[in-house]
DNA sequence: ATCAGTTGTTTTATGAGCAAAACATCGGTT
DNA sequence: AACCGATGTTTTGCTCATAAAACAACTGAT
């Protein structure tokens, strides 16, 4: 595999760190209307001097802005984030929940793990896809209906690789 | 959300860095016969010190070991880790190649990003899936034909948010 | 046999994220 | 006015992953 494509990962403007602390301000601002450092911290359950660090080299990106008296909300840009981070979570998360039929935290755990990472690309794409799978077409219900239906009853599979379950071993949880 | 759920980023036992040094051992073993610590470094496009580093606590995880003259090769551990991650990259890169129609690229890039942090049980039903996707089965092939179809003259969606595209113009790139 | 190149390690330094602790500030009670 | 609690910041220290540079050891060519 070449470098530059293993690299990229480094070279994510978001990090997970960030995207975390930009959507609890997003939803204390629903919340409770409002979301200043300690808000933050205790959202994130990490002291307020770590979130206090974030958040200002947050500010220093232009992400979050401060009120008058220390109330933070999201800039501009920090909003567009927020907004492209959580509708890749959830449509990540429909798609592991309703299609692949993996329990909710299940689901919500590996959707917070890479929705920061995927490509714009990928997320318009993929909701494309859940979109349709999860429609009203009755081709898509057909298709659906006879994939569970496999799920359910699996040893009629005939797989390309000898143990599947061996492959994907590496996990205990 | 709960932060005992965005939490388990950190609690990755594999990180990205990990995963390639893994996976860097198990290419080299099969393009150049061997793996050293410079060819490592080499193949990540890192410094040797880095990768001497990297790869002293791999060694002292029990993923690699080395041979009586410093060449390097996985444990039993590391080569079901590598296995693991190659089987979920594979299928990962498959789906958003093969089915969302991203370019081959694109997918190897997101494919590379998430690859060690799916679940073993997400890693399973995605491979269920795609291999029931891109089977011979009529109903498969007729869904995926449609949505392929409704991909290319896209004006037709009715979308349940007001500018997908807006919602995922984070990244240029 | 010497000299150059490759290899591996160690040391020093950086940046991101975090905790812990010290510190300052502000607001409301008493 | 004195105190208490909540808040925000700073400092120090930690881990992970990297670079850079210095160093030692081996390899091969001349």
């Amino acid at each position: 595999m070449a470098s530059d494509v293993w690299k990229e990962y480094e070279s994510n403007e978001i990090s997970h760190s960030v995207a975390h602390h930009l959507t609890a301000i997003h939803e204390l601002m629903g919340d409770l209307g409002y979301a200043r450092v300690s808000d933050v911290a205790r959202a994130l359950e990490i002291t307020r001097g770590s979130a206090s660090l974030t958040l200002k080299a947050l500010k220093a990106r232009g992400l979050v802005v401060e009120d008058h008296n220390k109330f933070l909300k999201l800039s501009e840009d920090g909003r567009r984030i927020v907004d492209s981070i959580l509708a890749k979570r959830t449509v990540v998360r429909k798609f592991l929940n309703e299609v692949l039929k993996l329990d909710e935290h299940q689901a919500e755990v590996d959707a917070c793990k890479v929705e920061h990472l995927l490509s714009a690309q990928t997320g318009r794409q993929l909701l494309h896809f859940v979109h349709f799978l999860l429609s009203d077409d009755p081709t898509a219900r057909q298709f659906l209906a006879e994939f569970w239906c496999k799920l359910d009853q699996n040893e009629e599979w005939q797989w390309p690789v000898q143990d599947v379950d061996q492959l994907f071993n590496l996990e205990s949880r």
